[in-house]
DNA sequence: GGATAACCGGATAAGGCGCTCCAGATGGTG
DNA sequence: CACCATCTGGAGCGCCTTATCCGGTTATCC
């Protein structure tokens, strides 16, 4: 996905490159749903140019997004170093949860599939078959709970993805509180070890705001009522 | 909300009824991005009697849903009435997130707020005064961990709207899994009590099929490359 | 059984979207 | 250095959105 065709011209590289990094931006700050005119004029190229190079979204999004899923998997392997395998587990969803309050468009991407994008999903499916072994080691340890399943995942991240993209300003926080309690719950209770403290919740006033935020936003210039 | 205005003709009365009920059905199934075209084709109403009955999109959502909201507050009252604290604590969320799964539209209304549906808005209040009671009624029992925070309740409503707008057709599993974890999660462990099993989560192939159902409708027809 | 105010709904304006097409610019190569 | 394939940007199409305007219809009151 990163690049196929060796005969490209250079200029039509350069805009790539500007299209891809523009995508990013735009993505990582609004979401997929940005419109492709919209990362065009923001890349400085035509429209035309844009869908030439991309012609589906999932192509676009591929690129853009295969680093980050790089990532992804590289906090799992990080995850599968950690000694401590409950250390491990924990980690993982922490810093999962983490990447996607940091980035609107990543959010969208772990929840749902590319399936043309195949450099993506092949790291994904890596990331789910690697994450059957974290919770094994980690419940052969006695300490995560027997019930946890490998479905769980997913629905943690779509849980998060929901807290990211309904909390605004508030989102890290929110986040944190919400894996906080999910961690606790996974935890198998122990005397040896004690949980650490909750992250503190959004403050009120925050959560409030937030609920208040959420609203399409209106078009340019219009009358408004 | 419900009629203000007694000098409204039978018919124009006939029409708003038909319009609400229109952008009822379309709402729960679809959430509240429907449009404002749509609600008065399924209706059978031109589109100036939409927008001339409801100027504002908040008017519409406050009419549509001051029912469920009542429902949203008598699930609130129950809940209080309920003699074990815990139990009620735990009821109510399994309720709500329940009304969650059951209406698309609901799901944003709770996590938005409405701030000319003023109707809407009390009830909403009311429910998060109450909400204070339930809390404190279940830790002054030694059930609800003490750092359980009100705020968390807006946290858990998103993160379930989260998993229902995400998991499609497995929304049940996936949100009834979600509330399982967290329970756990919010429970004073103790030797009396013990909690229910977790509810079993959703097939892994119905995961993936919500993830792979999860992207934007094309239009009718297009040539769809 | 009229008069009249309320009400209706389609047409229309103004904008955005994805997407295609094509005349012209430009890079790489013989 | 000249040629041609490659690449470009924007105009144009068809469809959607929200919101307003206005000629015709209809319920209600006298």
């Amino acid at each position: 996905m990163t690049d196929d065709g060796q005969r490209i011209r250079i200029d039509a590289r350069r805009n790539r490159d500007r299209i891809v990094e523009a995508a990013r931006e735009l993505f990582t700050r609004h979401g997929l749903s940005v419109s492709t005119n919209e990362v065009a004029r923001h890349a400085g190229v035509g429209i035309a140019t844009v869908l030439r190079r991309f012609p589906t979204r999932d192509d676009l999004v591929g690129a853009v997004f295969l680093p980050k899923m790089a990532g992804y998997r590289h906090a799992m392997s990080a995850a599968l170093a950690e000694p401590d395998p409950w250390h491990g587990f924990s980690q993982f969803l922490e810093t999962v949860c983490g990447m996607q309050v940091a980035d609107l468009g990543f959010t969208e991407v772990l929840i749902r599939t590319f399936p043309t994008a195949r450099a993506l999903e092949s790291q994904r499916d890596e990331v789910a078959a690697d994450f059957g072994r974290l919770i094994a080691r980690a419940q052969s340890a006695g300490r995560l709970r027997p019930d946890f399943a490998h479905q769980d995942l997913v629905v943690i991240l779509m849980a998060n993805a929901g807290v990211v993209a309904a909390s605004g300003p508030a989102a890290e926080a929110a986040s944190r509180r919400l894996v906080g309690h999910l961690l606790r719950s996974f935890a198998v209770a122990s005397h040896g070890h004690s949980l650490p403290a909750l992250p503190s919740p959004p403050s009120r006033t925050a959560m409030y705001l937030a609920m208040l935020r959420l609203r399409p936003a209106p078009p340019k210039p219009a009358t408004r009522r």
